[in-house]
DNA sequence: CAGGATCCACTATTGGATCCCG
DNA sequence: CGGGATCCAATAGTGGATCCTG
């Protein structure tokens, strides 16, 4: 596998400039020039889509628990949309860090720090069809409004809340009108020590996901 | 079948005072009091809890196209709901004269005008049991907010463009917010003259329905 | 394990079709 | 036919489970 290495952009119009060039490539062009084989079935390549893009748009952080593009702050979504250009699904965002939750404020979380801004790359994958086939759609640039910040916060909180009043076990993904909290590991099995107050207990991990409902509407009103 | 009938009610007060009574009862007892036997399954008397209920509580209108409460102004709708009170259906509202909707103002629609004022009575339907089982809940007495309102004057306006663009062909369910368009007819093959540019037209009669969202709204903001 | 995400069985909703009565 | 509505097959949506890479 060829590994052609891209310099991180230095500035939003770099990126976006970038970014452009993506809109109307196929997943298998887009594999083709970074030299990676593209599998007919996303069954056993759930993420290779995002990594071929981050790869094209020369995104630093890897598996680093930090923003794709670090020196100009800004996260990189690939997101699966029908003909519409809607979301087919969630979009993960984070995992959760059910321990900290309590004492950290919204505005500090890793939740928050990752949404301030975001680039969506759409992936059209209207019939779930062949991977090499999908193309890619015009990336758009995202920051939350001021609402969309409100309704995030609203359940972020109450997933706080609700931790800190009957622990993890009282969460469930039907909590949150945009943020919900779902399994986030390789099978119901895995487990992870989470600290609490009697020492720990290990849980099933879990992470944040944007529903299909809210991305939904932040690309309709941008588009 | 013995004919109670039930003078009908001056005043709203009057109304809710006998509405009330109803609230506990099984649509079994109710068919009792009134003499009218209740069949196990609605499949064949989708309508009988509501005529029992107008029976009941004295509702003058019978087949005509008025107020079930005339003299006050009230209309009556049953409705099925689940264990938590959320409608389990849409709520038929009145038929479509599609020729008429381009003469007239919302304001001016049977539409609206059956809206006003709603008497909402609750029948349990959870799972669907058998019929002679199904309690009434308690009544509840709307009028549209301001908001509601609005939403309900859009859908018709919207319906209103499009038929006078497009004509009744260009009418789907899917329009509406609140407010839908759907067959309201014994079978797809009934068929009614509509006058139209050219003369008129036979097409399957339709009505406007609630959509079950809007009234889950309604009955949770009043209780 | 944290990062990149999608899969897919099941449930919920939709909306075209239908039923009784006067 | 217009009033009272519900039926139910098909589609959309949800959310628990899962997969690859570095």
């Amino acid at each position: 596998m060829t590994q052609l290495t891209l310099e991180e952009p230095r500035t939003e119009a770099e990126l976006m400039a970038r970014a452009k060039r993506l809109a109307g490539l196929t997943v298998g062009e887009l594999g083709d020039r970074l030299g990676v084989p593209v599998p007919e079935s996303t069954r056993r390549a759930k993420g290779l889509a995002g990594q071929l893009v981050e790869r094209f748009l020369g995104a630093s952080a890897g598996s680093r628990d930090a923003a794709d593009f670090q020196a100009i702050g800004v996260e990189l979504k690939t997101l699966p949309v029908d003909v519409r250009g809607r979301p087919k699904e969630t979009t993960f965002v984070c995992t959760i860090q059910p321990n900290r939750m309590a004492q950290l404020d919204f505005e500090d979380s890793p939740c928050w720090h990752k949404l301030q801004r975001v680039l969506w790359v759409p992936v059209e994958a209207s019939d779930a069809g062949p991977l090499p086939g999908r193309r890619l759609g015009t990336p758009i640039l995202w920051s939350p409004t001021a609402e969309e910040r409100r309704v995030l916060q609203d359940d972020w909180e109450r997933v706080a809340a609700r931790i800190a009043e009957g622990g993890l076990d009282e969460i469930t993904s039907r909590l949150g009108d945009a943020l919900q909290v779902r399994p986030k590991a390789a099978s119901a099995a895995a487990r992870q020590r989470v600290p609490d107050a009697e020492g720990f207990q290990w849980h099933n991990p879990r992470g944040f996901y944007l529903r299909t409902d809210f991305t939904a509407r932040v690309l309709s009103r941008i588009r």
